[in-house]
DNA sequence: TAAATATATGAATAATTGTTCATATGAAAA
DNA sequence: TTTTCATATGAACAATTATTCATATATTTA
């Protein structure tokens, strides 16, 4: 076989059944890719450090920086990946520029991730 | 500047501040870790299309390379991710290996994904 | 037992990505 | 204006990863 003939599994009528509502039912190219784009943002690390000291407060840059142990370039290049994705918004007061979470989905999918892999302990 | 030194921005006591906040309610490493890796599962358009197929059916994986146009390879071995990190389970009958959604946060976190990603329209 | 079917997996390749280094931009202070 | 501080960003490198190809395993059928 191979190559995605049309049929498999010996049962045609459910394979087409399936076909159709898939067809019918899965979202546009464009939101899968763009789903996948935005839970690839949450699938680092530093970014998913840096959204838990957001969690708690506004912070700029720097401290940012220092509260994570890491260079203040690469934590800038991470916020621009969270702030491309709308994670994040920022706000300039003077020299400094302050991080806080956009929205409140964030902390729901942390909330449901965290939940999800807690479960195996169980 | 650079490599995190323990002040910066001038201001010493907020940051003094922050860091203990940082300390005292950041998650353990590991599970920082284990909840990036989670989101680096979701974050695969191939995924989150394997796993849209699964929101509607319980289907093999002959059929589930038949409804998205992929090789039996190439679905496989994102069924083995995808059942690493426990967000579908699988069952045999016969020669075919049935998949199913493992729990109800796949659900929740896609939806929250969906949410966050359609308000960029609005 | 041998052949056929469905699925799994190791190795290789191409593409993506996180961090570092150097440097640029932007704002305030001297 | 010049200097200093905070942040942003381009290029380069190392590491990770999705798919393909070939092949192995598991189950059923002849």
């Amino acid at each position: 076989m191979e190559k995605y003939e049309a049929v498999c599994c010996e049962s045609t009528e459910v394979h087409e059944d399936l076909l159709k509502i898939v067809e019918e039912t899965m979202p546009e190219e464009t939101e899968l890719y763009d789903l996948a784009e935005l839970f690839k943002v949450f699938g680092d690390s530093t970014r998913i450090r840096i959204l838990f000291v957001l969690w708690k407060a506004e912070v700029c840059v720097c401290d940012l920086a220092a509260a994570l142990h890491m260079t203040q370039s690469a934590i800038s290049h991470q916020l621009r990946i969270l702030k491309q994705s709308k994670l994040v918004k920022s706000r300039r007061e003077g020299k400094s520029v302050f991080y806080s979470l956009a929205d409140a989905h964030v902390r729901t999918i942390i909330d449901q991730g965290r939940e999800h892999i807690e479960e195996d302990d169980r």
